[in-house]
DNA sequence: CTGATATTTAGAATAATTCTAATTAGTCCT
DNA sequence: AGGACTAATTAGAATTATTCTAAATATCAG
């Protein structure tokens, strides 16, 4: 689950201001950023070297790493597991949670019907206080 | 989360059958089993294989992961995986969800208020069926 | 018991990620 | 602009959890 803040999302790397949550954006994060924009299928960091490759052929994997952890550390995106996968990003600030289809691969982002926290129907132990939720599904599609 | 299915548990290594739910019980298996049974704090892999060593010197790890992998397979225990920390292994079969404290590093079982599904409180793509759901929790204990 | 099959083992291999050290780029001051 | 200071990028090496390989051992079926 994730933070929500900005509603409007740039779309296109030139619309990207040069600064952003305090993250100095560079070409390299301009780019890995406006690459998750563009396509939000969910892709892992290999995913995304090959797609920024295209328009920037001399970046290295080791800055699409140190450009996804700093877009991860200033909010910009999330960073999301399924088991001992490869982490895959996400760029949608809403609070939502992943649903992965078992046949196809293809990641769904699902969001929580209004007004209802899940931790609402956990026994936490006492005292205890959320900081981070991730819920991660995997399943089928009926008829499919 | 997780299926329930054996209630009462066998507690010392003596105790577990020769075979449970289809597995052959090794000596190996039964010991790593017998760990996980006799210290429930949610262990990973080589923390497994150092207590493992202590009553079977022999054995090696990668014969713990392929034991884990064998108990996983029959549903005997579960993985959990927490963002991409090494992978760690749960005995409680009831259904339950984990909640690591940040501040201690310790994983507690959190179980399911009465009656209550998850996923209804979640917007599903349109005939999406679950099969697997994982909810991992961190955070820290208030006054403390 | 005998042959077939499954498991264990040590060590090598894999693969995602992180680290290192050198280079380059950006910022700030005068 | 020029120079200094800092932050970011880069290539490649290192790390580490896990998996694989191939040989040895144990278990099972007949
Ligand atoms: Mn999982
Ligand atoms: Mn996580
Ligand atoms: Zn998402
Ligand atoms: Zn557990």
């Amino acid at each position: 689950m994730v933070r929500n803040d900005a509603e409007k999302l740039p779309v296109s790397a030139k619309e990207i201001p040069q600064e952003l949550r305090g993250l100095r954006m560079t070409k390299q994060r301009r780019e890995v950023y406006s690459v998750l924009l563009r396509n939000r299928d969910h892709p892992n960091a290999n995913e995304i070297f090959q797609r920024v490759q295209k328009g920037m052929p001399t970046i290295s994997l080791a800055t699409v790493y140190n450009c996804l952890d700093a877009l991860v550390e200033h909010g910009l995106i999330n960073q999301v597991n399924f088991d001992r996968e490869p982490s895959r990003f996400c760029v949608n600030l809403a609070p939502h949670v992943h649903f992965q289809d078992k046949k196809t691969g293809v990641i769904h982002d699902v969001s929580f019907k209004d007004g209802c926290q899940i931790t609402d129907l956990l026994d936490l132990p006492r005292g205890a206080e959320v900081s981070e939720l991730e819920l991660t599904i995997r399943g089928f599609f009926k008829g499919s």
